[in-house]
RNA sequence: GGACAAGUGGGUGAGCGGUUUAAACCACAUCCCUGCUAAGGAUGCGUAUGGGUGACUGUACCGAGAGUUCAAAUCUCUCCUUGUCCA
């Protein structure tokens, strides 16, 4: 959640930052006037409420004494009717403040580049140059199917579209990647967590997901569960409602999950293949740090996830996301876009955010700085979805025949 | 699935509807005394939010939510979690 005090006082230069990454300007001006509003009626509710706690002892002091107390009942009793009234205005104020911050997005930090779109994204640095062939490159969705390494059709047959399965050493080289990642991390200093699949809807308030994007996300039915679109849902709620001691900081963690994804906005889009999935295998990285030391980590976390490309040699690069792509967390994001010479362009394969305080404020998450309590920044990154590190190193690695050469860095996985 | 019990500041743990302004102890912080593998004393010490330049001060919070009452940590109801005993 945004600082509705540094709202207040920044309205100006807030704002224009908002809009830039698609908030409307009515929703600022309505935000500001409630927040306004609602200060005022709650110091009209806490009057009375101090009025009425004084009469209250007084009745226990009358009471004691053995005085009349008709005439003061009466007095507290006009006033309670009052204070009702008075609280549900409050309470409704409070409300419709609450429901309407908390879909306000996160505000992009200074230095990140206007724009609308993708197009506008910044390329930061190639990494590896992306090898000629000396025939067509196929895309990977051939090149697995004649491999025998995922069924598309008979994931569709289980589940529906946008589900697939994975055979023999496709399916091996998915988990050797997601072991070849985890033990990467951990030697980059992220411990290694194990967490629910399922996550509750505070959680996912914590994190932003919710109360905006509640259409992507698989929901139970007979419960308030939710199926998690990423692992930073439930890594980054761990320590909800926290108050951390500063040595505990940076807390750096790495997580293997599924994730499951409606792709609610993303009809038509990477039919064919497993590019865009509801169900996908991904590594995750989480940090929460001391406020100055977020910018740090994030480019550690970066510089992990591309060094396990580059492990894998697989050419990629680095892109700082413009406003308007930024996610609805992110003060600053950097994506990695890994080369796939089959569609002949670069793919995101990671996403590595700085929510700085946004989901610590959301979430409640916080440190003793000193006497005070302030919030910490969190972290986001992926290293890698693993589902397109695979579908990159069959595009790369494909030889004219078909086959595919094997990362020498995965082989100790495979036992080859 | 059933029965019972419990949930109180960082921890342990008191709390008859109204001197509770949530005791006490531990931990922690600052200071004092002492003078050296110690020990003792004083003070401070929850969270959120509003007002005030500030000392200070208002309000809310005792698992969550509702209710009874002039007044709820305390009484009632629902839910959640944990524990124990059944199946």
């Amino acid at each position: 959640m945004i600082d509705l005090k540094l709202l207040q006082k920044k309205f100006e230069k807030i704002s224009s930052k908002l809009i830039k990454k698609g908030v409307n300007q009515e929703l600022l001006d309505d935000l500001k006037i409630k927040n306004e509003e609602l200060k005022i009626a709650k110091q009209d509710f806490e009057t009375l409420q101090a009025l009425q706690n004084t009469m209250s002892k007084e009745f226990g002091v009358y009471k004691r004494q053995g005085k009349d107390i008709t005439e003061l009942k009466a007095k507290v009793d006009a006033n309670k009717i009052e204070i009702s009234k008075v609280f549900d205005i409050q309470r409704q104020k409070q409300e419709s403040l609450e429901s309407l911050a908390m879909s306000i997005p996160n505000i992009p930090d200074d230095n990140v580049v206007d724009g609308n779109d993708e197009d506008d994204n910044v390329e930061i640095k190639k990494v590896l140059t992306p090898a000629t062939f000396n025939f067509t490159p196929k895309e990977h969705w051939e090149l697995a199917d004649e491999n025998g390494w995922i069924d598309f059709e008979r994931g569709v047959k289980l589940a529906t579209s946008r589900f697939s399965v994975s055979f023999g050493l496709g399916a091996r080289l998915e988990r050797a990647l997601i072991n070849f990642m985890l033990d990467f991390n951990r030697c980059r200093g992220f411990e290694e967590v194990s967490v629910p699949a399922l996550v509750n809807r505070k959680a996912l308030e914590g994190t932003g997901q919710l109360p905006k994007f509640e259409d992507d996300l698989y929901k139970m039915q007979d419960q308030e569960l939710f199926l998690i679109p990423t692992a930073e849902v439930p890594i980054t709620n761990l320590y909800q409602d926290e108050i951390l001691i500063e040595s505990e900081l940076p807390k750096k963690m790495t997580a293997y999950t599924s994730c499951f994804r409606k792709e609610a906005g993303a009809a038509g889009r990477d039919t064919r293949g497993m590019i865009r999935q509801h169900q996908f295998h991904k590594v995750e990285l989480v940090a929460i740090t001391h406020p100055n030391e977020s910018e740090k980590i994030f480019n550690d976390m970066v510089e992990c996830a591309s060094d396990i490309l580059t492990a894998l040699k697989l050419p990629h690069r680095l892109v700082s996301l413009c406003t308007g792509d930024l996610g609805f967390g992110a003060a600053y994001t950097v994506d990695i876009e890994v080369w796939l010479p089959g569609q002949n362009t670069y793919r995101e394969i990671s996403s590595i955010s700085n929510t700085r305080e946004f989901q610590a404020r959301r979430a409640k998450i916080r440190f003793k700085d000193g006497k005070k309590n302030n919030f910490v920044h969190t972290l986001n990154g992926s290293s890698l979805a693993v589902g397109r590190t695979l579908v990159a190193i069959m595009e790369n690695n494909q030889n004219e025949d078909g086959s595919i050469d094997i990362p020498e860095v995965l082989k100790p996985y495979l036992s080859l």
